[in-house]
DNA sequence: ATCCCGTATAGGTGTGATCCTATATGAACA
DNA sequence: TGTTCATATAGGATCACACCTATACGGGAT
């Protein structure tokens, strides 16, 4: 069974029930910072949850637009997430297209090494900048009425946003290193 | 056009005309953390490269084993390499399944929680105390006759080492700031 | 005597993902 | 009046990759 896509739409129906459209926009909103997934690509796989018995699908009916098909999280998807989050989790195998890059631009010398470095650093100031942007609306979003618990939920999203973040200071920090030891 | 494992290859080529078989030890070897590839895919690839006129196959017969098909980098090889190496690079998707396993964990609650960190912890060290091993293998081969320059190419070699380490380390960095969180 | 390892090549099959396209309609915009 | 946007679903083609298997033989280990 797939590791992956899967997944991740069991984990959000397991939230609220939506449609293949409203998940799209879900992972795009929310879980954007560590995986992306295609619009058809989303619709296929609801396909094989709904065959597997995993998700159920409510049609309902709409005017001047598509039938909402709403799928829910069935016990057995539900049993399926739990299994997969107790699951050993196998490293995964890296495939970094920028660290290959650099790894063979040496040839192409020094100016050529420096605008591969330069490239980098402003997509990761600009990586860092966007996840900030989303800590602090989030805070912003919490501050008005902050009645609702802090709960574990919402500390372990905050706590995916925070590592892209580290990730990103400690790409600017090599970036650093390694600049200065071109020189 | 393939913008990946054809790259690796035609990089690893240009340093050093070899066989599928080479090529599978030397990723192995020399670009595996940041890099992997199939042993069926290196050779499938090599197939394209060849049929594209990016690389060339000198056959040199062997006696008990299988003629070595030793690759060549050709000139529009070595042209189709410089192209991509000053292309922009477009951000890659992430895709990582364990921020999306601690995003949807909450629900399994507190315990189920701080296994699945404590899982990423053990990886994260094994992981940094590998890359930091080869650092040292790296700095013992050299040290007997430093006679060698300190040239670009080893430079950033040694950089994308650098390059995991620091993301190893940011990683178990976050991994105290998020246990600390959870208390 | 047997089995596995190293050398060397390569096909079969399935999966996950991307890009592009098609369909349908109301509402807003220019 | 025409275009684009938002809603909503979904197929086609292609790609990159992973996993498994097959072939061939010499050498070393059990």
């Amino acid at each position: 069974m797939n590791m992956s896509l899967t997944i991740a739409l069991l984990g959000i129906l397991d939230l609220t029930p939506m449609t293949g459209y409203d998940l799209k926009k879900s992972i795009a909103a929310s879980v954007s910072h560590f995986w992306s997934a295609d619009q058809s690509q989303i619709y296929r796989t609801l396909a094989v949850l709904v065959a597997d018995g995993l998700a159920e699908v409510e049609v309902i009916p709409q005017e001047g637009r598509p039938d909402r098909h709403e799928h829910h999280i069935t016990p057995a998807g539900r049993r399926a997430l739990d299994e997969w989050l107790r699951s050993p989790l196998q490293p995964e195998k890296p495939h970094d297209a920028f660290l290959m890059r650099l790894f063979f631009v040496g040839t192409l010398g020094v100016p050529a090494t420096r605008a591969v470095l330069r490239a980098r650093r402003s997509q990761a100031t600009v990586m860092l900048a966007g996840l900030q942007s989303v800590v602090e609306q989030e805070q912003a979003r919490r501050e008005p009425d902050d009645r609702s618990p802090d709960d574990l939920g919402r500390r372990l999203r905050h706590a995916t946003l925070r590592n892209g973040i580290l990730h990103a200071q400690a790409e600017l920090a090599w970036l650093t290193e390694t600049k200065e030891a071109l020189e």
